[in-house]
RNA sequence: GGGGUCGUAGCUCAAUUGGGAGAGCACUAGCUUUGCAAGCUAGGGGUUGCCGGUUCGAGCCCGGUCGACUCCA
C-alpha cells in the first residue's frame, strides 16, 4: 500500500473556506478571533484574501490540549495551503524499491532522486499527492530506526523519548525556497499557529570549519538574530550543524531550532548539552553543496531544503504544555500513546501506567521498598516498550515485512521478542498478546494511515494480528526449549562452578538457542545462582568482531552504491532492437573496487545507451555480450539490473581488460589500486552490445503469454484475480494471483485454451507511454496492486491500439482484452508466441495460487512429449505389474525432470506412485526370499559343523550373503545351536564380507568374534572389527574368501580346543 | 555477509571409540472390557534431508549442498 494518504484528509478541511483547518471537528479555531482571518491565509497562493496581519497568538493553545490528529494536520495544511506545497503520502516504511535501506529512516528517503538530480522535482504528480507546486512538499513519513547504523532499540521504554517507530514531519525545497522562507516559516509555525512561548525559543547555525575550507553560515545567523536575542542564537560545529547524506553526494549547512523547558527559561547553556530539558525540534536543512569522490566540496546550482521535526516530541511538547507539565515532557504522554496503553492494560490486565522512570540514583530506602517500586517502574518501562514496539511491528507488517531470520524481518522479530519479554516479566502475559494490541494502534492511526486497514485485501488487521501470533507462538517454543537448557546448565553450574553459571553456557543459549541473556540472570537469581556476566560479555564481542571483520570484505551491493553515487544515466533502447553498434561506456569496476576488470575477473559494465533489458516486473534481465569498438576487450553479460535510472550490466571479462578509459591499455603497468585519469581527460570509449536473443526470444514470447493468461484467468475465475508476483525467463512464466481455492482441472483447461485462442487470432501488441491518470480510465486495466508507478506509464495492449483504449476509456469492450502497465519487451503479434501449455498449478500462501506455463519451441515440446508419455504409459500398463512397475519408473525419470502438460503429468504422478508401491512390494519380497535363502544355508552347515568342546564351529561361505542378512542368520543359528562359534563369508561387488558371532558362553572362553575378523581379515587384503559376540569385517581380495574361511575354521579350532 | 546448533518412523526424540536403526505417542488388526476411557497382543510404517569422499564397514568422520532454529553485522 503506496501512497494511500486519503485527498480527503487535507481537502476535507479547506472545503469551508475561511479557517477551516483550525475548525476541524467542530472546535473553535484557537488562534482565530472573531472578525479576523487565520494566519495562515495571510500570505498563501491559495488564498485570495490578502489584507491580513497576523495576529500574535499567545498561549491559548496550551490550554486547549491539541489532539495529535490535529497537530499533524496542521503542520500540513500550514504548509499546503499558507506556503504552496504539494502534500505527498509517506512512502512505506519498508522500502521496496531500495535494497540498501532497510527500513524508511527520514522524511527525505523517497525525495533522494530529486536531490541526487535523478529525477525532475515533479511531486505534484506523484501519486496520492495534494498538488501543490513541484518543486515544495510536505509530509508525514512513517520511519523506522531499528536495525542498521541508528539502533535505538535498546533505549526503547527506559527514556521518554526513544521510539523505533515515529513520525517525521518534513517540508521540502528542491532548487525553490531556501534558508529565508524556511526559517520563517519555521517560526510562524512554531509561535503563531501553535503557540508556543517564542522566549522559549533557542536556534543554533553551523559555526564553519576552517579545514574544510568552510564559511560559518552567516545568513543562517542573520535571519536568526532578525527573530532572535543574540543570546539564543547559538553556533554549532560540523557534528550538530553540517548534515551530509553519504561519503559524497549533497550536503549543507543546517540550522535547529531548541525549545528550552527549564522552569526560568534559563536553558541557554543546555542547548545541543544532551539535557533533556532543552530539546531539539526541528531541523533545517540547506543543502548546497556537493561533495565529489575527492572529498571536495563545491557549490550546487540548485539549492535544497529538506526539514525533519520528530511528531511524537511535538505533541509531547504541545500537549505537555497545555498540561502545564513543561519540565516534564515525556512523548508517551501523550494521545499519540494513550490509546495503546489503554488497550495494553484491557488485554494483559496489568495496573495502570504511571509514566515512572528507572532512577539514576539508587536511592536509601529500604530493600522491601524499592521491590515493591521496581516492579512498578518495570512495569511502566514493559508499557512503553511494547506500545512503541507494537506500532513499529503494525506499519511494518502493513507495508509488507514479515519477521524471519535474517535482514529486516530478523530486526522485526527481535522487536517482537523484545515486547514479548517485556509483556512476560512485568505485565503478567503468557499467552500471545501482542496481536490482540493491533486493533488498538488501526483505531488510534487508521484515519492517517489508511493503509493500516485497506493493505493486503482490505483484511490487514487480521493479516497483522494472525502473523503476530504465530511469532509470539513460535517464540513461546523457544523459550520453553531455552527454560530446558538452561535448567541444564544450572545443574552444571551447580555442581561444578559453586552455583555460577557460567559465561560459556550463557552465551550458547543465548547465541545458539536464541534465550535472552537477561532472563538466564533473571532465572538464575530466582534459583539463588549467578551468572558469570563477565566472560559473557567477552564472548559475545568476539562473536561481533567476527562479524564485523566478515562484513569487511566488498560485495556486489557495495559496487551497486558506488554507481548509485555516480548518478549514471543509461537510455534503454532494447524494445525495438538488440543490438546497439556504437555507445559509450560510461563506468566499468570489479568487485575489488578497481575501475576496470581484467581478463577472467567478474565485475559490471555500465552503458549511455543499452539494450539489455534489466530486471523488472518480473522479467529477467538479459544476458548477452558487450565489445569494445576495435575489439581490445570482451564482456560477458551475465544478468542486467538496474540501480536508480543505471542500467547495470553483471558478468565477466572474457578477453582483454574492460575500462571506460583510454589509457586502460596501460594498466599492466601501474600499481595495483592506483587510480586512472577520469571524466574530461580522456575520449570516450565506444563499444557494441548485442543481448542473447536465443534467451531474449523465449522470454518475449513469455512475457506477451503472461499477459494473455492473467487476462484469461480472470476471465475464468473472477474479478478478483489480482496479480501477486511473476517471475518471466527463457524457460517459463510463472504467475501468482490471488484465489481462494486450488483452481479445477476444467478451469485450467478453460484458461490454457482461452490463451491459445488469443495466440491463434495473431493479434497485434501495442505499448505506448502514455499519462498515468488517463490509463488508469481504461476499463478492465491490469495494475499490480500496490506497486508504485510514475507519472508516464507504459500500456501493454493485446488487440487494440493504446490510442483507441484512451479516446473511449470506459467503454466496456475493453475487459476482452489484455491491458497492462508493462515496462517489459513483448511480441510484436501474439501468433509468435506459437503455442501455450499450462504446466503447474500449486498454492505459494494462503489465498494465493500459482501457475506455471510455457509458449514458443518449449510449449511445442512439451506438448509432443506429453503424447508420447500417454502411449508409453498406456503401453506399460499392458505388461505383467513388476515389468510395468519397472516401465513406469524409467519414464518417470525421463520425462519428470522435463515440462509436461498437466494431464500427463497427473497421470505419470498416479501411475508413479503405484508402481513405486509394487517395487517396494517386490524387493520386500524378494528380501524374504533371500534372507529364507541364507539362512537355509547357514542352517545347513550348522547341521554339518564339526563340535569342538561342545560348541559348533560354523564357518563356510554363502552366496548372495551381505552383512545384513549374515547378521539375522548368526542370530538364527547361534540360538539353534546354543553353543556356536560362527563365521559366514560371502562376495559383493567382487568385495569380500566377513562376519563372525559368537555365543556368550563362547566369548566367556576368551573366544571373541573381533578377534576373529581381525584375524581373517587381512587374509582378503582388508580389515575389520566389531564387538566379542558380533563382528564383521571385509576386504577387496575375493579370491581368497575359501582361503579366509579355512583359516578361520583353524583359528577356531585352536581356540575352542 | 559471518558464526553456532539441528535435520533419524506421521509426531516427540534415543542410538557408547565408526560395528545389529530403536523407544514413547499416533496408526492398523485381533483379544479383553463394554457406559466411556483404557488394557493386552501382534503388525504396518525408515533412501537416517540431499550429493560426494574416507573406510572392510558411515546415522556417527570429512567436504559440499538444501532446509529449520538461533546469534551477530
Amino acid at each position: 500500500m503506496l501512497h494511500s494518504q486519503p485527498r480527503a484528509a487535507v481537502l476535507h478541511f479547506t472545503a469551508g473556506g475561511g479557517c477551516a483547518p483550525f475548525h476541524s471537528r467542530g472546535r473553535l479555531c484557537p488562534i482565530h478571533s472573531r472578525g479576523r482571518l487565520c494566519p495562515i491565509h495571510s500570505r498563501g497562493r491559495l488564498c485570495s484574501n490578502r489584507s491580513f496581519r497576523p495576529l500574535p497568538c499567545g498561549p491559548t493553545l496550551f490550554r486547549m490540549k491539541p489532539r495529535s490528529a490535529d497537530i499533524r494536520r496542521q503542520f500540513i495544511d500550514f504548509f499546503v495551503q499558507r506556503c504552496g506545497h504539494t502534500f505527498v503520502p509517506s512512502s512505506p516504511c519498508v522500502p521496496h524499491d531500495d535494497p540498501t535501506l532497510m527500513f524508511a529512516n527520514a522524511g527525505m528517503n523517497q525525495f533522494k532522486p530529486i536531490f541526487l538530480g535523478q529525477r525532475a522535482p515533479d511531486v505534484d504528480n506523484w501519486p496520492g499527492a495534494v498538488a501543490g507546486l513541484p518543486t515544495r512538499a510536505a509530509n508525514t513519513q512513517k520511519c523506522i530506526r531499528a536495525g542498521g547504523k541508528h539502533n535505538d532499540l535498546d533505549d526503547v521504554g527506559h527514556d521518554t523519548y526513544h521510539h523505533t517507530f515515529f513520525e517525521m514531519l518534513g517540508n521540502w525545497s528542491f532548487g525553490d525556497y531556501f534558508k529565508k522562507e524556511a526559517i520563517a516559516w519555521a517560526w510562524e509555525l512554531l509561535t503563531t499557529v501553535w503557540g508556543i512561548d517564542p522566549r522559549r525559543l533557542h536556534a543554533t547555525y553551523f559555526r564553519g570549519d576552517p579545514d574544510e575550507g568552510l564559511e560559518p553560515d552567516d545568513e543562517a545567523r542573520e535571519l536568526w538574530l532578525n527573530i532572535l536575542p543574540p543570546q539564543r542564537v547559538h553556533a554549532g560545529g560540523k557534528k550538530d550543524n553540517f548534515w551530509e547524506m553519504g561519503d559524497t553526494g549533497p550536503c549543507g549547512p543546517c540550522s535547529e531550532i531548541h525549545i528550552d523547558l527549564t522552569p526560568d527559561q534559563s536553558g541557554a547553556k543546555l542547548v545541543n548539552a544532551g539535557d533533556a530539558r532543552v530539546m531539539e525540534i526541528w531541523n533545517l536543512v540547506f543543502i548546497q553543496f556537493n561533495r565529489g569522490a575527492d572529498g571536495r566540496l563545491s557549490p550546487l546550482p540548485a539549492r535544497h531544503v529538506d526539514t525533519g521535526m520528530g511528531f511524537e516530541r511535538l505533541c509531547a511538547i504541545l500537549q505537555g504544555a497545555a498540561a502545564g507539565r513543561l519540565g516534564q515532557i515525556s512523548n508517551y504522554d501523550t494521545d499519540v500513546f494513550a490509546p495503546i496503553f489503554a488497550a495494553i492494560r484491557r488485554v494483559t490486565g496489568a495496573d495502570d501506567y504511571g509514566g515512572r522512570l528507572v532512577a539514576r540514583h539508587e536511592g536509601a530506602e529500604t530493600r522491601r521498598h524499592e521491590e515493591a517500586d521496581h516492579a512498578a517502574v518495570m512495569r511502566d518501562v514493559a508499557y512503553r516498550v511494547v506500545a512503541d514496539h507494537i506500532r513499529t511491528l503494525s506499519f511494518a507488517l502493513t507495508d509488507g515485512a514479515v519477521p524471519s531470520n535474517e535482514g529486516r524481518g530478523y530486526v522485526l522479530r527481535r522487536i517482537l521478542r523484545r515486547a514479548v519479554r517485556y509483556g512476560r516479566q512485568y505485565l503478567g502475559t503468557n499467552e500471545p498478546f501482542l496481536c490482540e494490541l493491533v486493533a488498538a494502534v488501526v483505531d488510534s492511526m487508521g484515519e492517517a494511515f489508511p493503509e493500516l486497514r485497506t493493505a493486503h485485501g482490505g483484511r490487514n488487521v487480521r493479516h497483522v494480528a494472525e502473523i503476530l501470533r504465530e511469532e509470539e507462538a513460535s517464540f513461546g517454543r523457544t523459550l520453553d526449549r531455552g527454560i530446558a537448557l538452561f535448567n541444564d546448565a544450572a545443574d552444571h553450574a551447580r555442581r561444578r562452578h559453586h552455583g555460577r553459571i557460567t559465561g560459556d553456557d550463557a552465551f550458547r543459549l543465548h547465541d545458539t538457542f536464541g534465550f535472552p541473556i537477561d532472563l538466564t540472570e533473571l532465572m538464575a537469581e530466582e534459583q539463588g545462582l549467578t551468572v558469570d556476566i563477565g566472560e559473557y560479555e567477552r564472548l559475545m564481542e568476539e562473536a561481533r568482531q567476527k562479524a564485523r571483520f566478515a562484513t569487511e570484505r566488498l560485495n556486489a551491493s557495495m559496487i551497486e552504491d558506488q554507481i548509485g553515487q555516480r548518478c549514471l544515466e543509461t537510455r534503454f533502447v532494447g524494445y525495438r532492437s538488440l543490438e546497439i553498434e556504437r555507445t559509450e561506456v560510461l563506468f566499468a569496476g570489479d568487485y575489488d573496487g578497481d575501475d576496470r576488470v581484467s581478463q577472467g575477473n567478474e565485475g559490471v559494465v555500465v552503458l549511455r545507451e543499452s539494450p539489455f533489458y534489466a530486471e523488472a516486473g518480473g522479467q529477467v534481465g538479459d544476458a548477452g555480450v558487450i565489445r569494445h569498438c576495435s575489439g581490445e576487450w570482451e564482456f560477458q553479460v551475465n544478468s542486467t539490473k538496474r540501480v536508480g535510472s543505471t542500467i547495470v550490466h553483471f558478468g565477466s571479462c572474457s578477453v582483454g581488460m574492460v575500462s571506460c578509459s583510454h589509457a586502460g591499455g596501460a594498466i599492466g603497468n601501474r600499481e595495483p589500486g592506483e587510480r586512472l585519469p577520469r571524466g574530461g581527460e580522456s575520449e570516450a570509449v565506444v563499444a557494441s552490445a548485442r543481448v542473447n536473443e536465443a534467451r531474449r526470444r523465449p522470454t518475449m514470447q513469455h512475457h506477451t503469454s503472461t499477459h494473455i493468461m492473467n487476462w484469461a484467468l480472470r476471465e475464468v475465475l473472477g474479478d478478483h484475480v489480482q496479480q501477486k508476483g511473476s517471475l518471466v525467463d527463457p524457460e517459463k512464466t510463472r504467475f501468482d494471483f490471488s484465489h481462494h481455492a486450488a483452481v479445477t482441472d476444467d478451469e485450467l483447461a478453460r484458461v490454457e485454451s482461452l490463451v491459445k485462442q488469443r495466440i491463434a487470432d495473431d493479434l497485434a501488441v501495442f505499448a505506448e507511454e502514455v499519462p498515468q491518470k488517463e490509463a488508469l480510465k481504461i476499463n478492465g486495466l491490469r495494475a499490480v496492486f500496490g506497486e508504485k508507478y510514475p507519472e508516464i506509464v507504459r500500456v501493454v495492449s493485446i488487440g487494440v491500439p493504446v490510442a483507441e483504449l484512451l479516446r473511449d476509456p470506459g467503454n466496456a469492450r475493453w475487459r476482452q482484452y489484455s491491458v497492462e502497465f508493462c515496462g517489459g519487451t513483448h511480441l510484436k503479434r501474439t501468433a509468435e508466441a506459437q503455442a501455450f501449455v499450462l504446466i503447474e498449478e500449486s498454492a505459494v500462501a494462503r489465498g494465493v495460487r500459482r501457475v506455471v506455463g510455457i509458449s514458443g519451441q518449449a510449449a511445442r515440446d512439451a506438448l509432443r512429449r506429453g503424447n508420447e508419455l500417454e502411449a508409453a504409459l498406456a503401453d506399460a500398463s499392458r505388461t505383467a505389474p513388476d515389468e510395468a512397475a519397472r516401465l513406469v519408473e524409467k519414464l518417470y525419470e525421463q520425462f519428470s525432470p522435463q515440462p509436461l502438460p498437466l494431464r500427463p503429468r497427473a497421470l505419470l504422478n498416479e501411475r508413479y506412485a503405484q508402481a513405486q508401491k509394487t517395487l517396494k512390494q517386490a524387493d520386500k519380497e524378494q528380501a524374504r526370499r533371500d534372507t529364507a535363502d541364507v539362512l537355509a544355508r547357514a542352517e545347513a552347515l550348522l547341521v554339518a559343523a564339526p563340535r569342538v568342546g561342545g560348541t559348533a564351529v560354523v564357518a563356510g561361505v554363502i552366496e548372495g550373503g551381505n552383512a545384513e542378512l549374515f547378521r539375522s542368520a548368526a542370530d538364527s543359528v547361534r540360538a539353534q545351536a546354543g553353543s556356536a562359534a560362527v563365521l559366514f563369508a560371502a562376495e559383493l561387488e567382487r568385495k569380500a564380507v566377513l562376519l563372525a558371532a559368537m555365543t556368550p558362553d563362547v566369548v566367556k572362553k576368551g573366544v571373541r568374534a573381533g578377534d576373529l575378523i581381525k584375524e581373517i581379515a587381512p587374509i582378503v587384503g582388508g580389515k575389520g572389527g566389531g564387538r566379542p559376540d558380533l563382528a564383521q569385517g571385509g576386504g577387496p581380495e575375493a579370491g581368497r574368501i575359501e582361503e579366509a574361511v579355512a583359516a578361520a575354521r583353524t583359528w577356531l579350532e585352536r581356540r575352542l580346543g
